[in-house]
DNA sequence: CTGTTAGCGCCTTCAG
DNA sequence: CTGAAGGCGCTAACAG
């Protein structure tokens, strides 16, 4: 029982495969006694157009790819919801691919989705991948994302991570500390060592010393750089994570030790995860509205699909977003505290339609 | 500069379209002079196959289509998770299509996957969605999640969520609690309408009485549920949601009335998110392996559309999951702590193989 | 307005 | 072992 043709259609209602067609896509006219039989016998025949077929003849596949190099935490959750909103909103399919750690992975998939998608977003937090995205594909339109964009002219979204990491800085200054520590992401992340420079520089400028102690991203690998820190003979008074889920870990190796966070250290991330808002004390980090910029990357990719259709030219380059520092109560000792800290749930709720959500 | 097709090929290397496809896929056999000069145009030409000519006809996308009411939260990031594991490791792409919170429109999404995927994994926590799922498809194999099940021998995962709800509740009468109320999920909602009946039974079975508020999923609306019965006269002494994020709410809403969770009050969310974890206290829950139960129902998929090959007839029917309780701080009050409840970051960071992740 | 025809890019019998 | 030819299901000229 194979599913009805186009062609099943036609012969059933008496007509050409062409007026099947055109009553379908409605594009030019047609009588309305033709327009009738078409849709009676689609409605028997329980035709449903093959999109992929469609796809073939018209060199468009309504679909973009998405390249990720992993699939955890809140951060690529939320980075897929602001996509999938765009997507949407431009009638557009997305087929995720993720786990490409090495480039080598990551050009394979790469190559995959040729005669699959329109174009491509690529997550390269590496610079070999970033390498491999000008090469391999090809005359596929790519728009990068927390890539290396320096100098080139290829349309990239990337987030400000150096002036994250000083606006970090700044605020523990602000607040009186002077042993900042920072808990850096992994070695060859673009935007670890982003946030690693921009800590440290800020810390030079200010004459203080740097203590840089090495992480992954994980909540387990912040936890364990800032216990190794309090065994110290003299511990920092104030961390900086390079994401918020190590910023997660080194609270609670603060609150293990018996130290009170933020009295005794202060805690800053970075990302401003959901998480970030929920946990105790609440994170001050620096936020950076990941659904957006998703939802502004796939919006550039689809006008850089329809440059040659519409002549105009996109805007070309590196679009940079600045992270905005959110002061909760990580950070912020008693003697500093000005206005009071609500622990209420804010309107945080990404449900803006007020709907009711999945479990 | 169109990209290469494989004429250009074949034109350029002197063998037919034929040949070149078959080094390309490389079934049968081929001289090695013949491979040699194949390859070689491939290589100057760049040339990348075509999937989408390819899909067409082999009759087969390797593509599997997922179709979600919703894409906020842990859970559904959870769920992706899974399941792209286990498309990768099948060598399947995934396609997400999100954000269908009427039958109408899922239908809609259904119908635009035929000839893009082999076949689509449903999430349809309303009625109607499932129903629709099994018509308008056609004979595109499907794989209902968390639907109702009941009756049918389609190929289904689900949770058991009445069976989850009575353990919540058994456990909070195990530790003394008598006044127990229920946070609900959306009304309509199968999941949520099953965890209420499943609060209700047991509580019935107790000989005590129930007390239900409504809430929608969102830890807003558990924070509001709460705060309204603190607001009572006899506020309960133990608090079922029906998912972690309003349980989430729920403690908040008892800290803010500068009530103790748990000696106060106990809370017991649903789903052990990656949050229920990391918040304080960490929130007993009933844990539901998501990411596996997404992986377990692309496997089923996968399956099921191999089904026809291979003549062997796939196990048909629900599969019910049962969850877990797991016990954090959040129910268990001081007199009723066994054993030390650490809050030490657990080997629960899900990067198995202990790479870097992305911020 | 409608039908015929030629592809889209690839795979796959079927002869040679 | 290799080439030629016929589709896969649909759209898009081009005639009528």
């Amino acid at each position: 029982m194979r599913s009805a043709t186009i062609r099943d259609v036609a012969k059933r209602s008496g007509v050409s495969v062409a007026s099947v067609s055109r009553v379908l896509n409605g594009a030019e006219a047609v009588t309305e006694a033709m327009r009738g039989r078409v849709l009676e016998a689609v409605e028997t025949l329980r035709y449903v157009p093959h999109s992929g077929a469609r796809s073939l003849s018209m060199r468009r596949t309504d679909t973009l790819g998405v390249i990720l190099p992993d699939l955890f935490g809140e951060y690529f959750s939320e980075l897929i919801r602001g996509m999938d909103l765009a997507a949407r909103a431009h009638g557009k399919h997305l087929i995720v691919s993720s786990s490409h750690d090495d480039a080598e992975e990551a050009a394979m998939a790469m190559r995959s989705m040729r005669g699959r998608v329109d174009g491509l977003i690529v997550l390269s937090p590496h610079l070999d991948a970033a390498k491999l995205a000008e090469g391999l594909v090809g005359s596929l339109p790519v728009v990068l994302m927390n890539a290396a964009a320096v100098g080139t002219d290829r349309p990239c979204i990337t987030i400000d991570n150096h002036d994250g990491a000083s606006q970090a800085v700044a605020h523990l200054l602000e607040t009186g500390r002077r042993r900042i520590a920072h808990v850096r992401g992994p070695v060859g992340n673009l935007e670890a060592d982003d946030r690693m420079r921009g800590y440290g520089q800020a810390l030079e400028a200010a004459g203080l010393e740097s203590r840089i102690e090495p992480g992954d991203f994980t909540q387990g690998s912040g936890y364990r750089a800032v216990a190794r820190m309090l065994a110290e003979v003299s511990p920092p008074d104030a961390v900086f994570a390079a994401n918020d889920m190590m910023a997660v870990g080194a609270v609670l190796a603060i609150q293990e030790a018996g130290l009170n966070c933020p009295d005794d250290i202060a805690v800053v991330g970075f990302d401003d995860v959901p998480i970030a808002e929920v946990v105790r004390p609440a994170l001050t980090t620096l936020k950076v509205d990941i659904a957006g910029t998703g939802a502004r990357a796939l919006e550039r990719l689809i006008t850089l699909i329809q440059a040659p259709a519409t002549g105009a030219l996109p805007e070309s380059g590196p679009e940079i977003v600045r992270p905005t520092l959110v002061v909760r109560q990580s950070s912020v000792a008693l003697q500093h505290q000005s206005k009071t800290v609500s622990s209420r749930p804010s309107g945080r709720d990404r449900n803006l339609r007020g709907e009711p959500h999945h479990a």
